[in-house]
DNA sequence: GTGAAAGCGCTAACAC
DNA sequence: GTGTTAGCGCTTTCAC
């Protein structure tokens, strides 16, 4: 059971060495006849490189690592809430890398300071990665970002808040799919649209705040300040916005939560006040959560192209369209808006398509 | 920004690059002040072997693969259903490499009989993996077995089916779980217990309904037949074994259901005739899934202990004792009974402890 | 206890 | 177009 070496096809081939790596990696300068014959002797002698050799000898390692919050990643674990964040980040990130002949290796990091550097520095020098994907909030940590740049490895963070960090920074369209939801809820008849921001800290909180009023704006519908509540992203911020909208003297009859979670404590609100949606009020959020999809009724969401995301972000590492010292920002990825049963047509409202 | 290599340790500490090697690997032969005066070296350049080099020289390549069903993952994701089974299996896979520092890579395998051959061999001939976790339906494909013993690399079958296949089967106690629903249920003063049993072609349906009539039996409570009904898994099947139970002449006043799914049908056939869990009839399931998590009520339910499974795998995988020949079986794995609102008191009935 | 030499299986720079 | 020669950074064998 002694491993087929390039030598083997080779010889099998009746060429050199050379001539056999030029194929396997689809160099030019190799006859059609030439290539075949080798291909042909590759194929039965079951001949599959080596990952270190070729790593060892070559300037490229073939290989993409993801750098995950070990700590994040343990407490979802631990905790009640889980998501398929990871999951998703990773298909997309490996299918990707499998077209393209290369390996995905994901890395928990301890985001202590104390250890970031050596853990970081561990894995850059014993994988030499050809590209970094990060996550929130390795995607925004500037120790991680300095110490990436500085081995010259390249880039992506996902779902990143701050700017000028280099790399590539790629995230879903916040402010198109803020404004998704509220043109369907407009569609459903909805005029008095309640919005819950999520942390004021977050890029994307702002981002979705903004596409919520470009959209009322846009169907010159009234958004008096009092609509718009403040919120951190937790249940219990869902909760208290909720109930501030509610008191109001003309209440909403639909509310835009900045997540899922936050949508589900204005769901709890109401429940608390006998309000039921979507027959007394619309309610919908974002993220698309195993929660959000679960609860009673089902959340209308905003679910995140991760997937999508990590793919693109790994293509982008792969063709070196990065580069060490880029600072690029893509947003305009497709978003898919999850229309369910938390919504539905404003009380007393006659639905309208077009006007 | 050229990499610190052996010979730079070596030469800063004075030494051979074969005596900063013993150090590194932990080797014997070393006297305690050169081994400090070389640790303190590598330190000091921040040195950090590379895996490929090791790999390719040595005879262990340091690395543990695990191999996932492509097309069951793909599936997952596009789907509305998802879990975080993917994700606790990596964590505890690469929490435990990296304790060992072992490196764990995630390869997505098709199971087209046509592929899967190609690709099995492909991972192995470019990774030589040190040892092998199998998720299913890998732990359960004997196309899958055959090359990971031909190739001489041990494996480790989670959640595998059919016993004989070579390996290390880890699994749940199942038997226990559902044995420790049952007496959850009894303590609450039900006597009439109903069972929804999971697919029979599954092993875990039947340990789990043996554990279940075991738990009954010791406690000394009667079990007519018409108490088990038949399931599959599905949501579907949930509904219609609990419709056939209610119908009984004497309907049980808890339910247990061999998986969320079916739990989740068996609320919702109860929805369907105006009952209420718990007040009406309580009601169990196992996985810990999310929707059984967001459910109204939640739903008591059997938490596997993934993460830890994976972690010990992968131990046994590096600590050597899996051996290629080796064909055990261990399932007296901890689980975790997840105590909700959808199971109370049985109506009518005083709770007892202890009798 | 320590070191010298060989080589793991490839790619990179050059010859031809 | 194709082959030759050096390494990549380690572990392995075997000598001392």
């Amino acid at each position: 059971m002694t491993a087929v070496t390039i030598y083997d096809v080779a010889r099998e081939a009746g060429v050199s060495i050379k001539t056999v790596s030029r194929v396997l990696n689809k160099e030019p300068n190799v006859r059609g006849a030439t290539r075949e014959k080798v291909q042909r002797a590759a194929e039965a002698l079951g001949y599959h490189p080596s990952l270190f050799a070729r790593s060892l000898a070559g300037s490229r390692s073939h290989v993409i690592a993801a750098f995950v919050d070990a700590a994040l990643t343990i407490d979802h674990w631990r905790g009640e809430r889980t998501t398929d964040y990871l999951t998703r980040v990773q298909l997309g990130a490996t299918l990707e890398c499998r077209e393209a002949g290369y390996h995905f290796m994901l890395e928990l990091v301890d985001h202590d300071p104390l250890t970031v550097s050596r853990e970081i520095r561990n894995v850059l020098g014993a994988l030499k990665p050809d590209g970094a994907l990060l996550t929130p909030p390795s995607s925004d940590d500037p120790v991680v970002l300095a110490l990436l740049a500085e081995a010259g490895v390249p880039y992506v963070r996902l779902g990143a808040e701050s700017p000028g960090g280099g790399g590539l920074r790629l995230h879903m369209d916040d402010a198109g799919a803020a404004a998704a939801l509220t043109e369907h809820l407009i569609g459903l008849g909805h005029r008095r649209i309640g919005f819950i921001m999520g942390d004021a800290h977050h890029a994307a909180s702002l981002r979705r705040l903004a596409g919520f009023r470009d959209a009322m704006a846009r169907h010159g519908l009234d958004l008096p300040e009092s609509l718009v509540q403040p919120g951190d992203f937790t249940f219990q911020s869902g909760v208290v916005s909720t109930r501030a909208l509610l008191a109001l003297p003309q209440p909403p009859t639909a509310i835009i939560a900045s997540n899922d979670d936050m949508a589900l404590g204005c769901l709890a609100a109401m429940g608390d006040v006998g309000l039921t949606a979507p027959r007394d009020l619309s309610v919908a959020g974002f993220d698309d959560s195993n929660s959000g999809r679960a609860s009673r009724p089902p959340l209308t969401t905003i679910r995140q192209p991760l997937v999508e995301l990590a793919a693109m972000g790994v293509r982008a590492l792969i063709s070196g369209e990065v580069g060490t010292g880029a600072d690029r920002d893509v947003s305009a990825l497709p978003f898919a808006l999850q229309a369910r049963a938390s919504t539905g047509p404003a009380p007393g409202a006659a639905v309208s398509d077009g006007g």
